[in-house]
RNA sequence: GCGCCUGUAGCUCAGUUGGAUAGAGCAACGGCCUUCUAAGCCGUGUGUCGGGAGUUCGAAUCUCUCCAGGCGCACCA
């Protein structure tokens, strides 16, 4: 509409205008502001030679919104259009919201795309620390804002079950073994120190017994990785599974080796002249994509770097299975490798613009007041598994989907278990639980909604319930700009909001006990509230308690 | 040294591709339950948006510079 009157007023030689900007609407944070507002104005009038001023008054006189949701047009401030919503608006969204129900939220930003999401992809070498708890909290969550948004998402975990940590973690498994058969051995330099070392060489101990005390070293330390990788991976399978994490695949690197995609995308890269020989390896030219120095894509010794590999797996992930969009969720300690994965998929031919790598900050963990250094290879830390039993799953994913991405997070695991109970999820669990309250009290009472359009809307008159009911048809923009700026915390703070605002608006008005049809009328507002709130808890997995 | 991220209220953090008087939670103080769950609501206030310069109608947001913190810069992943 506001396109249309620019077009007629430069047609009518009102104003001089060559591109016509993007309309950006946007919600004042001021309610005198109106309910929408564009700048539209204030960005033409360098082009216009004009005043904003002017240029809004112009455009204001073009449109026509007679059949439209909005009440009144306003010119505010340095040229600021207001526009303010009849309530009809407002009735039309609770219908909305009614009919769509758990869709209320879905939008079409997608078009169906295929789009990867690949987080957590922990170490089967030990259990999952509280980094990999930040990464599946984010990277979930990020699935399901994109899958809202109508994306085709995937979600995967990478399994690092090939080089060099896994000789390390085969190393450290024989050493604990032979230890426990009361042969001296020692950890390696650089190998597992972590208990769940000693529990692994242990199991296998019960099993095997001593069967694997007299057989070759390499034959000893193949049978204890085997062992060791397939139940370190059921552990972190299980332990994912209770923080609300379902995989659709479960990507090994080994078999990138096994299928000789890994020797394939080396022979490619070969092919095309980006590789050269120095000091007995084999570099990848780098520098021709911008990075600031080549690097090895195999090592002297024949071995392939984890390099060569994660160009085969993306290649794999590009190629081989044709999805659309890869986002990766790593932590701010691999972002030194964004550079050269996109530069290895232009050097491959594939737009690296198809690549995103969401980089999160890292995970202090503070016990005593002092920063504890987590590392699987001292063995020193705190598991997801901790996590979920002292924290719980849903505050513990509430609070990581609280931040964003960039914010780098200080955990208190003592301060955490003391305060659990001061985690804003359960204001959002406690507005969801009270409206079920309300709502199992008016069932109970035979009130029920039985054709939406007979109840009378416009009751809601109340400045908490218009100012609820516009939170919620905001809902689908949320999810809009969580999808775009790959920003799942959003979602988080919204519905922190919508809770807030049920909040008010229970303090101050009542459903049980007014006059019938805007008793009915706020039925259906809470039913929509209910909606929106489990809807949002829902992309978070987080659960939606009709009892607290 | 080079690169990425961060610096916003006493504390923890939001701030939608530059927008109107910079917001929330926690903590502090005062008030609100004979009626739908007080894990709630209402009220009271504090900011050199790390410092400085620039870009423009307009900057917490963009550019430059300096300061402080985190992370990275392997023939590890």
């Amino acid at each position: 509409m506001v396109t249309t009157a620019i077009e007629n007023s430069v047609k009518e030689g009102l104003m001089n205008i060559e591109v016509i900007p993007e309309i950006e609407i946007e919600e004042p944070k001021e309610r005198q502001h109106g309910d929408l507002a564009i700048n539209t104005a204030m960005v033409m009038a360098k082009q216009a030679k004009m005043p904003p001023k002017k240029i809004a008054e112009i455009i204001v006189s073009k449109m026509d919104p007679s059949n439209t949701f909005i009440e009144r047009i306003e010119i505010a401030g340095p040229g600021f259009i207001n526009f303010f919503l009849k309530d009809k608006f407002l009735e039309e969204t609770l219908k909305l919201v009614y009919e769509r129900g758990k869709d209320y939220g879905r939008v079409n930003i997608g078009n169906g795309k295929k789009v990867q999401v690949e987080f957590v992809s922990a170490n089967p070498t030990g259990p999952m620390h509280m980094g990999n708890a930040r990464g599946g909290a984010l990277g979930d969550a990020l699935a399901s804002v994109l899958d809202y948004a109508g994306y085709d998402v995937t979600r995967e975990f990478y399994i690092n079950d090939a080089g060099n940590q896994i000789e390390k973690f085969g190393y450290s498994l024989e050493a604990r073994y032979l230890q426990l058969l009361g042969i001296p051995a020692e950890v390696p330099e650089g190998g597992y120190h972590g208990e769940d070392i000693i529990d692994r060489a242990r199991e296998f101990l019960e099993i095997y017994g001593d069967k694997y005390k007299d057989v070759p070293s390499e034959e000893r330390r193949k049978a204890l990785i085997e062992y060791g990788l397939k139940k370190n991976l059921e552990k972190i399978k299980e332990d994912l599974a209770l923080y609300g994490i379902e995989y659709d695949v479960w990507f090994s690197e080994q078999s990138l080796y096994d299928s000789g995609e890994v020797y394939k995308v080396i022979e490619e890269l070969k092919q095309k002249g980006y590789t050269y020989e120095k000091d007995g390896a084999l570099w990848f030219k780098m520098t021709l994509f911008g990075a600031e120095k080549d690097d090895v894509l195999v090592r002297s010794n024949g071995f392939p770097t984890y390099l060569a590999s994660d160009i085969a797996y993306h290649k794999n992930k590009f190629i081989t299975r044709g999805f659309d969009w890869v986002i990766n969720v790593w932590g701010a300690d691999h972002h030194g490798h964004v550079a050269p994965m996109k530069g290895a998929m232009q050097a491959l031919g594939i737009d690296p613009d198809r690549l995103d790598v969401v980089l999160m900050q890292l995970v202090k963990l503070i016990e005593g007041g002092q920063v504890v250094k987590m590392s699987k290879r001292t063995g020193r830390m705190v598991t997801l598994r901790d996590l979920i039993d002292e924290v719980g799953k849903d505050a513990a994913r509430f609070f990581f989907n609280l931040r964003s991405a960039d914010s780098p997070i200080d955990f208190d695991l003592d301060l955490a278990k003391e305060q659990s109970n001061e985690n804003p999820v359960f204001y959002v669990q406690y507005a969801h639980a009270r409206i079920c309250s309300i709502i199992r009290q008016l069932e109970e009472e035979g009130v029920k909604i039985d054709n939406i359009d007979e109840v009378d809307l416009s009751l809601l008159k109340e400045e908490e319930e218009k100012e609820l009911i516009k939170k919620l048809a905001y809902f689908p923009e949320e999810i809009t700009i969580a999808a775009k700026t790959l920003a799942p915390h959003r979602i988080t703070r919204y519905v922190l909001d919508v809770a807030s605002l049920f909040h008010s608006f229970y303090n101050s008005h009542r459903v049980k006990g007014v006059e019938e049809d805007l008793m009915k009328a706020r039925f259906v507002l809470i039913l929509a509230v209910k909606t929106v709130i489990k809807n949002a808890l829902n992309i978070l997995k987080i659960t939606a308690p009709e009892r607290m």
